[in-house]
DNA sequence: AATTGTCCCAACCGCCCCCTT
DNA sequence: TAAGGGGGCGGTTGGGACAAT
């Protein structure tokens, strides 16, 4: 299918066809990214009548910005990551955009998440409020330090040897192309269709492979790009697992990433690269050290 | 193996502000 | 100046994945 094809001019007909909600499928994600290249990430409504979508415009914008921006940052939120949201949130609460704008490539839905399943969760556990001045000063004065006391004695272990750790790693050359998680688009934005076919286009630099992510690759140099104009060069690699595995492993699916993160993990002892990526979760030693901080020891 | 519970995140909803007419 | 539409933002929810029983 061409781009003309998928980013056709609105017809009157299609405003009465009913929207559509939910997850969005593999085509309506080429299609908006279509005409995103071709008009620009603006006129939300008109893009989504244009890509031919059954989509609102607040959808469409809200797919892009949180998921197909080539600057979404994946994998989990890291320990420098933790301590500036908790840092942020003492100075502007739930203003979780303003949040956003000082952690590159996290979006704004992200951080909430963050927020709403680990440090409320940690405020349930510790049967606080996580409003109270209770739960803030012990996030401030416990949580913090130790957090900042492991971004220093984990971080040799943070970045394995031989791993990217750059969210952008630039890699190969590649003028004029859209290359996303299921493969490349031409600038005539048509699917080259394989990561196998687009390994051929760009091949990732020696040592190197991009983890099993749906988003993996996404926009270099597209005219209206104006902002990465200056990395035309190369692609924009935007994926978080850079593994140091030889392999050119990508796939199309949405979950398959799952295994890959295994398997990286397994490879090196636990930790995987890509931004400084850490697992860390608040688990049962985290909540009796802040319990018990005093009887608890860092190692 | 089947069922239930929990976690997590993508997506939706409603409100609000700003700009254009 | 008011109305209407577009877009931004924070709160909430639905459902898939995984764990526990």
């Amino acid at each position: 299918m061409d781009s003309k094809e998928r980013c056709g001019v609105p017809g009157k007909e299609e405003e009465m066809i009913e929207l559509r909600k939910g997850a969005w499928t593999f085509e309506e994600d080429m299609k908006l990214i279509d005409c995103i290249s071709i008009h620009g990430p603006a006129h939300w409504n008109y893009l989504a009548r244009s890509a031919g979508l059954r989509r609102t415009g607040k959808s469409c914008r809200l797919r892009w910005l949180n998921y197909l921006h080539p600057n979404v940052k994946r994998g989990n939120i890291t320990l420098e990551e933790q301590i500036l949201i908790l840092e942020l949130h003492f100075r502007w609460g739930n203003r979780w955009s303003k949040i956003a704008q000082e952690l590159p490539g996290r979006t704004d839905n992200e951080i909430k998440n963050y927020w709403r399943t680990r440090v409320q969760k940690l405020a349930k556990q510790l049967n606080c409020d996580v409003n109270s001045t209770q739960f803030r000063d012990t996030l401030r004065h416990l949580w913090l330090p130790r957090l900042r006391e492991r971004v220093q004695t984990q971080s040799p272990k943070v970045q394995p040897t031989n791993y990217t750790t750059s969210s952008t790693a630039r890699i190969g050359t590649c003028n004029n192309t859209i290359s996303t998680g299921y493969g490349l688009l031409d600038s005539n934005c048509t699917n080259s269709g394989t990561p196998e076919e687009a390994a051929k286009v760009s091949p990732p630099a020696s040592g190197l492979s991009y983890g099993d992510h749906h988003h993996d690759v996404l926009v270099s140099s597209s005219n209206w790009w104006g902002s990465i104009e200056e990395e035309a060069e190369g692609l924009i690699y935007t994926d978080q697992l850079l593994s140091k595995s030889t392999g050119f492993s990508i796939g199309y699916s949405y979950s398959h990433h799952l295994l890959e993160e295994d398997r990286l993990l397994e490879e090196n002892n636990g930790w995987f690269g890509g931004g400084g990526d850490s697992f860390e979760y608040v688990n049962d030693d985290d909540i009796n050290w802040l319990l018990h901080p005093a009887a608890t020891s860092l190692s």
